[in-house]
DNA sequence: GATTGTTGGATTGTTGAACGATTCTACGAT
DNA sequence: ATCGTAGAATCGTTCAACAATCCAACAATC
C-alpha cells in the first residue's frame, strides 16, 4: 500500500518545472545562491539546459515559497529578508506555534511524539560533541509544534517561514551557531510539556522567540 | 507621502499575468466560474486574448492562492473543497484565530477597532433588514482578528484560506445564508473582549469554529 | 563637481508556432 | 458488459522573435 502511494506520487512529481524548483531550492538554502543575488533567466536556462518559459515557471513555485523574489522587468533574486520581515516572521510563528502547542493535550500520542524526538535526538548527538545537525533538529522540533494542530496547510505555510528563516540566518552570517544556542530551550519546553505544564511551555516558547528574533534583528542591522 | 506609495503600487502591477489572474479569481469568487470547472487554456487564453504562456503564468498565481488546482497534464480547474479540506482549513483556523486573539490586551487600539468595526456596521445594517453585505463583514470581522497578530505573512495567508472558504461554501451552496447565522456569535466575542473576558471570548470562537465547521462539512457531505 | 538628459546594450515580458507526451472519448472486439 | 485500441483533444516544453523596460556609461548643463 505504502509503495503504491508513493509510486503514484513519483508520478505525479514529471514536471520539468518542479524538478527546476527542487534544484534551485536546494541550492539557496545551501548556499551556493546567496541572497540577493539575481538569477538571470538566460544563464540559468543555458546551465540547465531548459527553455526559459519552463524556467520562468519554476520561479513561480519558488517566488511562492518565498525563496525568490520577483520585481517586475528587472529579473528574480534570491531572497534577502530585513530585519522587518525578521520580525513580521516571529509575529507569524508566535502566533501559530503558540496556538499549537495550546493543543498538547487534545492531540495523539503520535503528535506528541513528533515534537519530542528531534530533541531527544540532537540531545543525543550534543552529548558526544555532535553539533552537525542541530540546525535541521531544530527546525523538526517547530515542525512537530506547528504538526500538532493538524493541518497540512498550517504545516506547509510553516515550512516556508522556515525557509526565509534560514535565508535571514545565512544573511546573519548565522546558520548553526544560532540553532545550537537555543538547543536547551527546547529541552525545557519540552519537559514542561512532559509535566503537563502547557502554559509555562507557551511562555518558554515566546521568550525563546523574543531572544531569537532580537538576536536575529541585531545582527541583521549589523549588516 | 501616501501618494507616492500608492502610485509606486499601481506602477508596480503593470504584469499581464497579473491581470489576467485578477480578473480570474473575481469571476470564480464570484461564482461565475463554478468549482470543479476545468479551465481550458485554449478557451481562456482566446477569450481574453492572452497568449498560452502568459495564461499559465496567471494559472500559477491562481494556484499559489488555492483558488485553482493544477492536475498533470490534464489541466486546471477551480478548486472543489472536500469535507476533509474544510476540516483541514478550519484547524488551522482554530490555531491562528485562537492565538491571534489571545493577544487583544497586547496590541494597538487601531488594531482592536479593525476587530469591532465590522460586527459594528453589520449589527446595523441588519437592524435595517439588510443582510446583503453580511458575508464581506464576517470575513473582515476575522481578518482583524487575524490581524492583532501584526504579521503580513499570517494575513495573507488568512485570506488564502478565507478564499478557499468561500469556495466551499459555493459547494455547499451556502454563500450568504451562512454568514447570516453566526453573526450573534462575531457580537458575543466583541462584547466578551471588551470587557475584558479574552479567554472566554477565544472560547466563544472555538464553538463558533466548531458549529461552522460541522454545519459546512455536513453540507458538503450531502453534495 | 554634481545633477540632469541621452543613448545604446542587455534583460525581461509577451506572443506565436511547433511537436512530443498524455489524457480523454468513442468505437469495436471478445 | 468489459476490455482494448485508435484517434482527437489538450497539455508540456521548446524555440524564435519582437516590444517594453531597465541599466550603465557618457555627454550636457548649471
Amino acid at each position: 500500500m505504502s509503495t503504491l502511494a508513493q509510486g503514484k506520487a513519483d508520478l505525479e512529481r514529471a514536471s520539468t518545472a518542479q524538478k527546476v524548483a527542487d534544484m534551485l531550492r536546494e541550492r539557496v538554502l545551501d548556499g551556493e545562491l546567496e541572497p540577493g543575488l539575481r538569477l538571470s533567466e538566460e544563464a540559468i536556462g543555458g546551465a540547465l539546459g531548459v527553455s526559459r518559459n519552463t524556467l520562468r515557471e519554476a520561479f513561480r513555485l519558488l517566488t511562492r515559497d518565498r525563496i525568490l523574489v520577483h520585481e517586475h522587468s528587472r529579473g528574480v533574486f534570491v531572497r534577502r529578508p530585513t530585519g522587518d520581515d525578521v520580525r513580521d516572521l516571529y509575529a507569524a510563528r508566535r502566533v501559530i506555534e503558540g496556538g499549537a502547542l495550546r493543543l498538547w493535550n487534545d492531540v495523539s500520542e503520535a503528535r506528541r511524539e513528533a515534537v519530542r524526538t528531534p530533541v531527544r535526538q540532537a540531545a543525543a548527538r550534543a552529548e558526544k560533541g555532535d553539533f552537525s545537525k542541530t540546525g535541521s533538529a531544530n527546525i523538526q522540533f517547530h515542525r512537530g509544534i506547528v504538526g500538532l494542530a493538524g493541518s497540512t496547510r498550517l504545516s506547509d505555510e510553516c515550512d516556508r517561514l522556515f525557509a526565509e528563516l534560514m535565508l535571514a540566518f545565512r544573511v546573519a552570517q548565522e546558520v548553526e551557531a544560532f540553532h545550537q544556542t537555543y538547543l536547551p530551550w527546547n529541552r525545557r519546553i519540552v519537559d514542561l510539556l512532559n509535566d503537563g505544564a502547557v502554559e509555562q511551555a507557551v511562555t518558554q516558547l515566546d521568550e525563546y522567540f523574543d531572544a531569537a528574533e532580537q538576536d536575529l534583528v541585531g545582527r541583521l542591522r549589523a549588516e
